[in-house]
DNA sequence: CAACTTTTGTCGAATATCGACGATAGAATC
DNA sequence: GATTCTATCGTCGATATTCGACAAAAGTTG
């Protein structure tokens, strides 16, 4: 039986401490319409565990100073990975997203989920010890993987770049090791909230696009992610443009901008005129010589995004488009191509309160998303009442969160 | 103070019925994890009210059969309007959607805010008097208008074709007469709410497509309407296509889709070949005669609109497109054009999974999907308060339905 | 037709929530 | 610097709500 209804526990009045802000009993019983006794209740229940915690005191109104009560980031830990084609980033945060501890390694996610994720595992442990928290103070992870992913069952489907994951039930596969809840995303999925929590975390509307080898984007509509019917929505690299009639994707299709605009094609450009570069390393750091073959190039391909994403703009009417991904790191050279379509080619209306911004988070951007998605799903009710809010055996030292996910 | 927390009241049982669902008292208490002594209670204040009704009994498995309780549909009623340039269509449903009255008339919508409201207040009096429902049973209007509006406020924003009504508060204006409250929107977004209600309930990505004078779209995501930053979101008319070089929109910009696909451009075409036709009627006419260059020219449209949508799929990833308005009528030829263009130029893995098909609700969209979104918002806790299932005083003939809005 | 099964409404018991009161802590005042 | 004032905090009895058990009701089965 799932529960539904019922009494009015600490789980539900965490909720309005999610966010961070320090709010004082009277605060919390305005907001919820209870009386300030039970309020005061169930804060002392959430004290216990440690979920929250005591902020000082606020301004007096002329009589005693109200105490102020906020989330207690520390209490718990998450697990945030971007795994990407070559490397993989996993950070251990709190729940305010803070990164305690994180690594940086070559990973070859094309070696296959169980290489793969055994060796996630055993970072996670040893990031656990490092940053001196016992397994118990785990309550979720979230990964990010470059490729689609079924979010509801946590599996890979149809990746191109990722040989031996179709279909392969990820969450299943870490949670031998650890039993909480597991949440796996797209990548650029991630990196889409990464973006909004870090950058513009009052923005309902966002697209967030990743320029590196491929090029995709995560899309936020109306305050949610947005997924598509198969997990594929935002995925902007196969889109036709006008400039690349003749071109051959690697998908089979013809014009795509990701075989346009992607690094590949930038480089073998750049190549073509006597730049020896190979990877997309060495062409930001040519962009950043100020070679202007190279500049012009990239400009070009910020007008190719620009192309599909003035579409997108029509279709979605987002407040924000951030541009982000290894490319993005060249400087304000691809955005600046892409407010040159976008602005241009837009409704006057949709355009005038559209930012088209570079990444405010920048290559930690999915992590920060992992950790976002992660904690949600902790901190909600459900995953509250999951870490034993209402079992006072979970104080027990060992025994902490158990989740049967 | 806003009511957040609090009892589990009838109004929190009563959405459990809200899909129409006959159950039992015991289903009741298996989802909502409450007694079945405390559903009873809060089953006899609903019945009271007359918002539910028992509807027979379910089979029994060898005792006394159980009484099934269901939403009664036909305890209150709302408006459903659908206003466009130059026809308006108002209907009274009831909670299902089920039309009890309604009324196709011609409307000038330019003739300004004024006018039109007050024929719209007068429109709905004379079809509650027709239905013989006291003004008490009305719970929500739903209204439908032919431009961006700002649904939270309920006021157009920035109408091309709406002089007079920019920023006009179009909820107060009604609720001058029926104190309930007045929901607004776009009449593409509602006719995407009606698309869903009545063909495709299951479906959490959809596109709806409104081919006619305009070209829009209104976009289902996640389960929910996408209405963008500035309530434009889907607005496919003005994206430029490439058989638009050299065509100017109305809108300023060249080679917009509504400029080259829609019904004035196609009718102008024909009329170059010696058609002697000027309304959309007199070619969906012409079309469904069998006149060769008329379907081809429609044919052709729908290609030029396939092309606009097959970016949308990449983007939105949805798994319903449905083709309705105006030109939609003329049979299966546009919707042909549309797959011949998506199914081959679109993402395998999305096209698969993808129907395109022709509108199901038809020139009952509108207010369908008006008449959802206002049972939608009468019939959530809300809404349900705001009838006074709470306040037994409502019962009292000739009170009834008082909301604050 | 009697025994059995399952639902339904009722009622006392258990539980949760509320409102009031005194204690507490700092600000304002003299 | 002592006193008064104001507003918060924790406690406790009063109240309202919900629960669980029981018996009556309504069909089914043998």
């Amino acid at each position: 039986m799932v529960k539904i209804a019922g009494g009015f526990g600490a789980s539900e009045l965490f909720q309005f401490l999610r966010d961070g802000e320090p709010r004082t009993r009277a605060e919390l019983a305005q907001l919820t319409g209870l009386a300030r006794s039970t309020i005061s209740l169930r804060i002392d229940e959430l004290l216990e565990h440690g979920l929250v915690k005591p902020v000082g005191e606020a301004v007096s109104t002329g009589g005693r100073p109200p105490a102020q009560i906020a989330l207690n980031p520390g209490a718990r830990v998450v697990v945030a990975a971007d795994l990407g084609a070559t490397h993989g980033r996993v950070a251990i945060t709190d729940l305010s997203g803070r990164v305690l501890q994180s690594v940086l390694e070559d990973l070859v996610i094309a070696n296959g989920p169980e290489v793969v994720l055994d060796w996630l595992v055993l970072t996670i442990n040893r990031l656990m010890v490092e940053c001196d928290r016992p397994i118990s103070d785990l309550v979720a992870v979230g990964i990010g993987l470059p490729g689609p992913v079924e979010h509801e069952s946590g599996r890979p489907t149809n990746p191109p770049i990722m040989p031996g994951w179709d279909g392969y039930d990820v969450p299943a596969h870490i949670r031998r090791t650890f039993s909480v809840p597991i949440l796996v995303d797209n990548d650029v999925n991630i990196m889409a909230l990464g973006e909004r929590a870090i950058g513009w975390p009052n923005a309902d509307n966002i697209i967030s696009v990743k320029v590196s080898t491929g090029i995709g984007s995560g899309i936020i509509g109306g305050g949610v992610l947005q997924r598509g019917a198969q997990g594929i929505a935002g995925d902007i690299g196969h889109i036709k443009i006008s400039r690349g009639d003749g071109i051959i994707c690697k998908c089979g299709k013809e014009g795509c901008l990701e075989a346009v605009a992607g690094s590949p094609a930038i480089i073998a450009d750049l190549r073509a005129i006597g730049r020896d570069i190979t990877t997309v390393a060495e062409l930001v750091a040519l962009v950043k010589s100020g070679d202007i073959s190279a500049i012009q190039a990239v400009r070009q391909a910020g007008r190719d995004i620009g192309e599909v994403l003035t579409v997108c703009v029509s279709i979605i009417n987002p407040s924000v488009i951030t541009i982000g991904g290894a490319l993005a790191q060249a400087g304000e050279h691809i955005i600046a191509g892409v407010r040159e379509v976008v602005y241009s080619r837009s409704a006057p209306f949709a355009a005038e309160h559209l930012s088209i911004v570079q990444s405010r988070a920048g290559e930690m951007a999915g992590v920060a998303g992992a950790s976002i998605m992660a904690v949600e799903h902790a901190l909600s009710p459900e995953g509250i009442d999951g870490m034993g809010a209402y079992s006072p055996d979970a104080l027990e030292p060992g025994i902490g969160a158990i989740y049967a996910g």
